[in-house]
DNA sequence: CTTATGACTTTCA
DNA sequence: CTGAAAGCCATAA
């Protein structure tokens, strides 16, 4: 048997730590922000930073309305891939709405973790 | 089943 | 300090 060195069947095991994303996300309070690193640590795979990026990016816009992604942010407090489309615009917006300071440069918005990354 | 890529992070030089 | 590479899990082809 080879050593698998990746998953293929990754619908294996059920309890898809996905949900635990969703999970950690929607616990993200108002006028706070977190980190992909840090949701992916919370929830259970401290490298699993990625997958929380993907798990943001397959929910559904219903899924959207319910999760507070716009609270998810990478290491630099600052949103990745230089903003997809419209979706920064409206996350610097809303989180705007929420109190947090959120500075833009050069078409990249920069949020202050110092206080405003949420801490357990 | 294998290869490649990705809303990221951390470590080494 | 800056730059490059590896690591991680999952999805797509």
């Amino acid at each position: 048997m080879k050593k698998n060195s990746q998953r293929q069947l990754s619908t294996k095991g059920g309890d898809n730590f996905y949900h635990r994303i969703y999970g950690m996300v929607k616990v993200i309070p108002p006028g706070k922000v977190a980190t992909y690193g840090q949701i992916a640590a919370l929830a259970g795979s401290p490298r699993g930073a990625r997958m929380v990026g993907w798990a943001l990016h397959v929910l559904s816009d219903e899924q959207l309305v319910h999760t507070p992604w716009h609270r998810v942010i990478n290491r630099e407090g600052r949103i990745s891939t230089t903003c997809f489309e419209h979706t920064c615009d409206e996350q610097a917006l809303l989180l705007k709405k929420e109190g947090v300071i959120v500075r833009k440069s050069k078409g990249n918005y920069w949020i202050d973790l110092k206080q405003f990354q949420w801490k357990v």
